[in-house]
DNA sequence: ATGACTTGGTTACCAAGA
């Protein structure tokens, strides 16, 4: 089974270059963030054409998750158990679903915007609502993984010039303690392959020629429990989908297991 | 140079992203 997760900066903008990749990849299971459009404006349609179902939680110009399956999808969860809202809402970050005998969340971290701003202390307590919604997914027997915009970077090897994020969200202690913590409920860091240059870098800003500088962070992750981490055979990220005019800011995380119903 | 892209909505600018 192949199983990804893409950042793809508005599904609408992106619906054909989608379409195109599932098909070059041979995705079975993709989890998606920043839909960036209302639940009935999501391409089920073209998307079903094209053998996927979907599972979405999605309300408007912000935000937005799914995950899509060709390889069935039941028992879809919107939203973590005691999620923290931003002003008033409690906005579409995550969704899971059970596709192929394995269980996936597929999730938008909040960005923090500065460290101290209200949104940084948000996103603390989404990773600590996360982390209670997944612990008993996490300790089970059933392969399970939650995949997303994890939006921190899990070391200083992970963005391209640790001196350059002086005083920057993405990085900090605070962060990173959330993300030790999350896999304390036994979770992996299921790290990829980069497919050029020596680090598997998954965000590239839009400005400054970042991508052709290689001026990268390793933000989309896959954090899967012991059955599916002891299933994996290869992990990489898809820069080549980064390129070109069109491209999304995030690249394809791709992980392929071999699970005995393959 | 408190910028430098890209997106969608309140559009001929703004907020948000990271």
């Amino acid at each position: 089974m192949r199983i990804a997760t893409w950042n793809v900066n508005s599904i609408t903008v992106r619906l054909e270059r989608l379409l195109a990749w599932l098909e070059r990849s041979q995705t079975d299971v993709l989890c998606l963030q920043e839909l960036k459009c209302d639940a009935a404006a999501f391409p089920a349609e073209p998307l079903r054409a094209a053998g996927y179902e979907a599972a979405v939680h999605a309300d408007g110009r912000w935000n937005g998750v799914a995950v899509l399956s060709r390889v069935g999808l039941t028992d879809v969860t919107r939203g973590l158990t005691g999620g923290p809202a931003f002003n008033g809402s409690a906005e579409p970050r995550a969704v899971a679903a059970t596709c192929g005998g394995v269980r996936v969340w597929s999730v938008y971290v909040p960005n923090g915007r500065e460290v101290g701003h209200e949104h940084f202390a948000y996103k603390l307590a989404w990773f600590s609502a996360l982390r209670e919604t997944v612990a008993r997914d996490a300790a089970g027997r059933t392969p399970f993984a939650v995949l997303g915009d994890f939006n921190v970077a899990p070391t200083d090897h992970d963005v391209y010039d640790i001196a350059r994020f002086e005083g920057a969200t993405h990085v900090t202690e605070a962060e990173r303690t959330a993300l030790t913590e999350l896999r304390g409920t036994g979770l992996t860091d299921v790290v990829p392959r980069p497919l050029k240059y020596d680090r598997p870098f998954t965000y590239w800003d839009y400005r400054q020629l970042c991508f052709p500088k290689n001026r990268g962070m390793r933000i989309d992750l896959v954090y899967g429990n012991a059955p599916f981490t002891a299933a994996v055979s290869d992990a990489y990220v898809d820069r080549e989908e980064r390129k070109g005019k069109g491209a999304s800011d995030h690249a394809p995380v791709v992980v392929d297991l071999a699970l005995e119903a393959d």
